[in-house]
DNA sequence: GTCTATAAAGCGATAGAC
DNA sequence: GTCTATCGCTTTATAGAC
C-alpha cells in the first residue's frame, strides 16, 4: 500500500523535527520541504490546512505517544512501576537531554494561541496523572499535587536548562535526582 | 536632551516585550514597529545591525539587570540575604508567573545558535552565583552545584508551565517552595 | 499524488527626501 | 533623526500540467 514515497504518518516525526529546530514562525515550507524530503505538493496533499494542520498533526502524536508511554501507566499500572516506567520513557522521548519538549516550546511565545487546549491538556494530564500515582503510593492529595507539579516542571526546566548550556547531561542528572525523590 | 520621543535606551524593554510575545522568528518589523511605536527610520537608526542588533540589546539589558539584582547579590551579599533576595527579585522579574524567560525562549529553537554566549553565559553565572552563595552557607560542593541547578531549572520550569497551563499561581507556588527549600 | 509555475502578500533592509 | 517609497527576496498558498 505504499503508494508514495512516503507516508502521512511517516511524515509527522520529520514534522516535529522540523519545528523542534526552528519553532513554529521559523519553519517555513522551504525548511519543512528540505527535512521531510516532500514537496509542496504532497505537504498539501496531506495536510490541506497548510503548517497550521501540520503542527497539529505533530502535536496529536506526541499526545498519543505519552497518552501510550506515560499516562496511561502512571494511571494504571502499579504506582511505583508506573513511575519508574514514566521517568524512563521521559529520558527515551527527549533523547537523554538532546530533544527540546516541543509542547513546552509552542507554549512560550504567541504561538500558544493556536494550540492552548492541546497545550494545556498535554500538562494538565501528565500532572494528574503522576498527582493520582502519587496519591495511591501514600501522599495525602495536596502533597501528591505540589510533588507532580514539581516534578513535571523539573523536567521542562531541565529540557531548557540542557539546551541552554549545551550540556545534556544536565538533564540526565535531574531524572536521576527525580528518581531517587520518588523512590 | 530628549530629542527623540523614545530614546534607544527607552525602546529596549518594548523590543524585549515585543520578541516575548512572537519570538524571533515571529517578531516582525511591522510587529516591532507597532509595539515601540518607532518607525524602520528610527530602528534601523538605533541598531544599523536590525533585528539581530535589536535582540542582542535587549539580551545585554536582561544580562545587566540580573547582574545587578541577583547575580552580584548572591556573590558578595551574605548568603541568606543573597538568596532571599534571588527569590524576590526572580519574582518581580517574571511578573509572579506572568513573563516568561526570553533567555530560555531563544535557547529553545534555532535563535540560540545567533545568542549561544549570552545564553549559556546568563545561565551559568546565575547557577554558579547561586552555588557559591550554597557553599558559603554550609553546602559542600558537589551538593551546592546540585541544588544551585535545581533551583534555577526549576525556576525556568515553572515558567513554561505557568505559560502552557495559563496559571501564573504555579510560578508563584513554586517559589514559595524554593524558599522553603533553601530556608 | 506529485511536480513546476505562479500569485499575492509580507519580509528585512536601504535610499533619499525632509 | 524620522519619514515614505522602494528594492529584492521569501513567505504561504494555489493552479494546472502530468
Amino acid at each position: 500500500m505504499a503508494r508514495t514515497l512516503l507516508e502521512r504518518a511517516d511524515a509527522i516525526p520529520l514534522l516535529g523535527e522540523a519545528f523542534r529546530t526552528w519553532g513554529f514562525e521559523g519553519a517555513s515550507l522551504a525548511r519543512i520541504t528540505e527535512k521531510t524530503g516532500l514537496g509542496k505538493g504532497s505537504l498539501y496533499n496531506f495536510f490541506p490546512g497548510g503548517k497550521e494542520e501540520m503542527a497539529e498533526a505533530v502535536l496529536a502524536e506526541i499526545d498519543g505517544w505519552f497518552e501510550t508511554h506515560v499516562f496511561t501507566p502512571l494511571a494504571t499500572a502499579e504506582p511505583k512501576a508506573g513511575i519508574t516506567g514514566m521517568l524512563a520513557a521521559t529520558g527515551d522521548y527527549f533523547r537523554s537531554g538532546n530533544r527540546i519538549c516541543l509542547v513546552g516550546a509552542f507554549a512560550l511565545d504567541e504561538t500558544r494561541s493556536r494550540f492552548a487546549i492541546a497545550i494545556n491538556s498535554y500538562f494538565s494530564r501528565w500532572i494528574n496523572a503522576l498527582a493520582g500515582a502519587l496519591e495511591r503510593r501514600g501522599h495525602a492529595r495536596p502533597e501528591a499535587t505540589a510533588l507532580a507539579e514539581d516534578v513535571v516542571l523539573a523536567i521542562q526546566g531541565a529540557l531548557v536548562l540542557a539546551r541552554a548550556t549545551d550540556d545534556p547531561a544536565l538533564f540526565q542528572r535531574t531524572l536521576a535526582r527525580l528518581a531517587q525523590r520518588l523512590g
